[in-house]
DNA sequence: CTTGCATGTGCAT
DNA sequence: TGCACCTGCAAGT
């Protein structure tokens, strides 16, 4: 269940866990068998995410590049027998970090890792990300703001929650264009996904309701539908809006179904 | 038990 | 535009 939060959080993890010690690497279900033997017993440098892509160095060449898709997960947990279907086993003898139904998970060069962060936008949890670089993609685009967001590459790590929730929290409409965003309204936009990405990253959720809209402070019942945290639109579509009870409405936009509120973003 | 859906992407049509 | 990938969870039977 990966937006950029969850991949950058998987790289504080790997480093704080296995940097600067040797690891063993295997692959229980084989698909990454001989991968696997050719960094098994090296050391484990360090881990870094661009976007929703994970890189992992070793004192070797070979880079491991994995991606975890919609459905992928990366876990640590204190060693034990793997439970279900592995791709990727590292262990320290402590923990094991067990790679689950990734995207994609491969050996790259340094070369070829280049190559695939020079295709990403920026990123809002990096500190090199350029926002004036950007603001001059989206600036131009005619495409509206909904699809821009859901772009890899200009905004890398944005996910289907990401997109929606900060919109909302800025009341701009989802189809705004790219030429019709004020500078001002792209201004909060980059600084409000920075703010709720950083957080999302500490917290392991995505919260993105405000202090005054809390279930504690309107009397409501919090959310049933568990997907991590507190939203204001994300699967809410048919049920009031928290702040002017209009009913929340979707549809598909870039293959994935975009929530929005017509009262609050217009 | 079965079915459907999900924070994602690439490829075939 | 639709589907394949492939896992986990919740809801329905």
């Amino acid at each position: 269940m990966p937006e950029g939060h969850v991949i950058h959080r998987l790289a504080r993890d790997l480093n704080h866990e296995f940097s600067g010690h040797c690891v063993r690497v295997s692959s229980p279900q084989g698909r990454f068998a001989e991968s696997a033997a050719l960094l098994d017993g090296h050391m484990f440098n360090h881990a870094e995410a661009h976007g929703k892509q994970l890189f992992l160095h070793f004192d070797s060449p070979h880079i491991v590049f994995i991606h975890l898709g919609l459905i992928g997960k990366f876990r640590l947990a204190p060693l034990a027998e793997p439970k279900g279907i592995v791709r990727l086993r590292i262990t320290d003898g402590l923990v094991a970090a067990d790679l689950h139904g990734p995207q994609w998970c491969r050996l790259i060069t340094e070369h070829e890792m280049l190559a695939a962060v020079d295709k990403l936008g920026a990123d809002p949890l990096r500190n090199d990300a350029d926002p004036e670089w950007l603001w001059s993609k989206v600036s131009r685009s005619q495409r509206t703001v909904a699809s821009l967001l859901m772009d890899q590459r200009l905004f890398a790590g944005v996910g289907n929650i990401y997109r929606a929730e900060p919109l909302f929290r800025l009341g701009i409409s989802p189809f705004t264009s790219g030429r019709e965003l004020s500078r001002e309204q792209f201004d909060e936009l980059w600084a409000d996904l920075a703010d709720l990405m950083h957080q999302g990253v500490t917290d392991g959720r995505i919260d993105t309701v405000r202090p005054e809209h809390t279930p504690e402070a309107m009397g409501r019942d919090p959310r049933k539908d568990d997907h991590g945290g507190e939203v204001y639109v994300y699967r809410r579509a048919g049920l009031p809006c928290y702040v002017c009870g209009t009913e929340i409405k979707h549809q598909v936009m870039e293959g994935r179904n975009l929530f929005w509120c017509p009262g609050c973003q217009r």
